[in-house]
DNA sequence: ATGGCTGAGCTACTCAGA
C-alpha cells in the first residue's frame, strides 16, 4: 500500500499538476494539506475520474486537508481536536491493512510565525491540545499513522541553515521539543529512522532562488506507531513536483508499508 | 536577507505562508 502525504498550496490552483503526479506515483492513498478551498468548490469529480474517492475538510481562502483514497476509509472524523480559531487542519479515517486497524491522521499545524505574536501562541496551543488527543486516541487503538505538515525542523539537520531558524516558530527549541513528545509517546520518524544522516527537504520557500540553491527544510513528515515499523517497505521524498512549472513549495512524501 | 514569491478573494490590495 503507498500513502502519500503533500502539502499542495491549493488544490485548484493545482489540480493538473496533482493529477499528473497521481498518474506516476499510483497512491492508494493521497493525504492533502493546504487545499484552500472551501468543500463545495474542491474538484471532486477529477479524482473520481482517476478512481479516488475524495474526504474534504475545507475552508475558504485558508488551510483545509483531504484524504484521497482508491480504498474506503471509515469513520472520518473532522473534530480531531477543538480548533480555537475553527481552523480546517486535521482529518482523519480508518483502514484496515493485514488485519490491522490503523487511524490515519492527516495534519496541517499552523506555522506559528511570528515569534511574538498571538499566531505562536496559538500553534503552542495547538500542539499541546493535538498531543492530547493523540494521547486520548492511543488508548483506543495503538495503529496510528500521522502524517502531514507539521510546520516542525525536528533537528538541526532538517534545515539548510539552521541558525536563520533557530529562533523561529518552526526552528525553535520549544517547538522541536513537542515533536520529540510525539516521538516519546511511541512514534517513529519514519524518514529520519531509515536514512539515519541524509539531509532532505519537502519545502522550498518560492523567494530568492530557494529550490535552485537547494535552502530547504524538511518539515513534512510520517510519523508511525512503533508497532507498525514492521509494515514500513520504504519511505521517498519525491522531488520530481518541486521541479515542475508552478509547483507547490512543497514536495511529496511517499510510504510504502504493507 | 523581516526580503522576496505565490494563491485566494476580488478586481486594488491585503492576508497568509515558513
Amino acid at each position: 500500500m503507498k500513502i502519500i502525504s503533500w502539502n499542495v498550496n491549493s488544490v485548484r490552483a493545482r489540480i493538473t499538476n496533482i493529477l499528473d503526479y497521481i498518474k506516476e506515483a499510483n497512491p492508494d492513498i493521497l493525504l492533502l494539506q493546504e487545499i484552500k478551498t472551501q468543500d463545495e468548490n474542491f474538484p471532486y469529480e477529477e479524482f473520481e475520474n482517476k478512481g479516488y474517492q475524495s474526504y474534504v475538510y475545507g475552508q475558504k481562502s485558508y488551510n483545509g486537508v483531504a484524504i484521497i483514497s482508491k480504498i474506503n476509509i471509515k469513520n472520518i472524523d473532522k473534530s480531531f481536536i477543538k480548533d480555537e480559531l475553527n481552523h480546517s487542519r486535521i482529518i482523519t479515517g480508518e483502514i484496515k491493512l493485514n488485519k490491522k486497524k490503523i487511524e490515519l491522521i492527516n495534519i496541517y499545524v499552523p506555522n506559528g510565525n511570528p515569534i511574538d505574536t498571538e499566531k505562536y501562541t496559538y500553534k503552542k496551543n495547538w500542539l499541546k491540545k493535538f498531543i492530547l488527543s493523540i494521547k486520548k486516541k492511543l488508548s483506543e487503538n495503538s495503529n496510528l499513522l500521522i502524517a502531514g505538515d507539521f510546520n516542525i525542523i525536528p533537528e538541526e539537520v532538517d534545515v539548510y541553515d539552521f541558525k536563520r531558524y533557530e529562533n523561529d516558530a518552526l526552528g525553535k527549541l520549544e517547538i522541536r521539543k513537542k515533536f520529540r513528545e510525539l516521538l516519546n509517546l511511541g512514534f517513529q520518524d519514519v524518514y529520519r529512522v531509515l536514512n539515519k544522516n541524509k539531509q532532505e527537504y519537502t519545502f522550498w520557500d518560492y523567494f530568492a532562488g530557494s529550490w535552485q540553491k537547494n535552502y530547504g527544510m524538511r518539515i513534512d513528515h510520517f510519523l508511525l506507531s512503533s508497532n507498525l515499523i514492521e509494515n514500513i517497505k520504504s519511505i521517498n521524498i519525491n522531488k520530481k513536483p518541486r521541479s515542475k512549472i508552478k509547483p507547490s513549495d512543497h514536495t511529496p512524501i511517499e510510504l510504502l508499508i504493507n
